[in-house]
Formats: structure tokens, sequence, C-alpha cells
DNA sequence: GCAGTATAGTTTCACATGCAACCATTTGCA
DNA sequence: TGCAAATGGTTGCATGTGAAACTATACTGC
């Protein structure tokens, strides 16, 4: 007997996708980490803000368009608040919602970030041929489908 | 004006590889979080010390070869070693090695996991063909390198 | 109208993580 | 030999996170 059958880490799919996700993250959050005190959510949060500018987004929306727990994006906007780079009034009609957008230091720090995220992007894309960034693609919607609905 | 170019983070491709990941693996550890009261570092702890059986790593090996600041693997081990699932010895000849080793309880849990962490991964892989299986592990080893070596 | 329930958002707690500082031991080299 | 640098490993601190509980507001059916 003995039979263990050790999984082989380095062969295992979500370790693989793990290692690759946390490696390139980290790489491009040096980019504004240290310079603008941003963490990944609080980019995420500027991100989604700018994308949607003028819906007044709340922040349950902004949870469900990063795809992060609703605390943890209530802590950011809290952080992105005080530091002044996000406005936060209250919804007409609902009170309980906040309606939220970028102040002009929030725009600030997108306009800055933005490209800088997009080149890193880019950068990584270019070790890729054009097959592989279809594939690539269509692959991630596969397995994020795949985790969303295991059973 | 106003060419705020603003990121789409859902086409962007670091956000998506995050959210892959991060879906697939709690999708993957609710399987042995709460059963085992394992963590996700922990579980890689042990198989990598299943996969290297008789070899009596180091700490500092066992970070490695889990891609795993030493910190978070001195922490798990303590861990793994306060619940008897890890055996740890000190090496003859340079005091200050530890030489770790899976308790019988380790493999115990080894062999429950490993199982279903495999069946996890092959329902994952299932969702995509052959060619795009071959894709994506060619596209992982770039992306991780290109990660590791930005600049 | 009003009780019961749902929803937006915050707070509390418990914990995992990373960085830096830290011991102990070993190694390199003058 | 002896002392500085390197290495294995742990600990303190500051932070970010998720789960569950909680507050405040809005909705629903009677």
């Amino acid at each position: 007997m003995r039979e263990h059958a050790p999984l082989e880490l380095e062969h295992f799919l979500p370790y693989r996708l793990s290692i690759a996700s946390n490696t390139i993250s980290q790489s491009i959050a040096r980019e504004y980490q240290q310079r603008y005190g941003l963490g990944v959510t609080e980019w995420r949060v500027i991100a989604v803000l700018a994308r949607y500018d003028g819906e007044g987004l709340s922040a349950r929306e902004v949870a469900e368009r990063t795809a992060t727990d609703k605390v943890t994006v209530s802590r950011a906007l809290a952080r992105l608040v005080a530091a002044g780079r996000v406005r936060k009034r209250i919804h007409h009609g609902d009170r309980r919602r906040s309606v939220l957008a970028l102040s002009a230091k929030g725009w600030a720090i997108h306009d800055a970030v933005a490209p800088r995220a997009r080149a890193h992007e880019a950068a990584l894309l270019a070790r890729l041929d054009a097959h592989e960034r279809v594939c690539l693609a269509r692959i991630l919607d596969k397995l994020t489908e795949a985790g969303r609905a295991p059973r």
C-alpha cells in the first residue's frame, strides 16, 4: 500500500492560477501602492466609479461591480472619502443608499493610474500571440463560470 | 475634454484573473476549510510535504515549493505541528534547519483531501476542450513568467 | 396604518498576512 | 582563530479581510 498519490501542486490548476494572479496583481499594485497609498480594493472602487461616472452608484452596486465583499467596499470607501478622493451623498428618496462619485482628487488619481495599469496589461498580453489572447478570454469566462456554479 | 478613458475593469486581464482564481480557490477551499479546519496555506504545506515525502524538507524549502512567504509558512507550520499533523525535527549538522514530515494524522488529511481537490480540478477542466487545456497551460507559464520579471 | 420582513451600510471580532526587526547558528574569509 | 556577513526561522506590529451582528430605513400585505 502507501499509495498516497500525492498531489503535484505545480501542475494543479487552481494553484497555478493563484500564483499567476498574485504575481501579476502584485507587480501592478506596486505602481500605485506606494505612490498613492492606494490598496487594490481602493483602486478597483475608483476604477468602477470612473467607469460609471454620472450614474451615482451606491456602495452595493460598487460591491457588485468589483466582485468584492460589501464590508470590504464599505471600508475602502471610508478611506477614500476620508482622503477626499470620493464624494458621498445620500440618495433622495432612499436615505439608506449612498450616492458616490469621484472628486477632482479621485479623478486625478484615476487619470494617473489608469494608463499605467493599461500599459502593464499590454506588456503582459504582448507575451501572448493573437490566438492565445482570444483563447485566454474564453477560458477565463468558462473557469469563472465553473467556479461560480460548482455543483 | 473630460477624456478620462476609464478603465473597463471587467475586461482588464489582472482583474479577471484575480476573480477567476479567487472564485475557484474558494470553491475548492470550502471542501476542507470547515471539515478539517484547514487554511489554504496549511493545505499547500501538507501537499508539498506529501509530495516530497522522505526528503525531510526544511521550512525554507516548503516556502519555495509553495511559492509562499516564509513567515506565512512558519505560522502555518506552527499550527500544523500544534495540531499534531506535522512532525518537526532538527537537522543533524545544521541546527537552524528544521526537518519536516507528515504525521499519521497529516497523511490521513492528505489522503482525504487530495482526491476531492483532484475531482474539483477535473470538474473545472471538463469545461474546457483539449486544445484549451493545452493553451491554458502555456498561457499560465508565460503570464507567471511575465509577472515575475516585469522590467 | 402597522407589524414583519427585506435591504443599505457600518461595526465588532477573530484571524491571516506582509514587513521589519529579531535571535541563533553557520559560513566565509582575512 | 575570530569576526563579519549570510541564512533559517520566529515574533511584533500594522493592516486588510470575512462572518455575523447590528442600526437605520424602506417595503409589503393585511
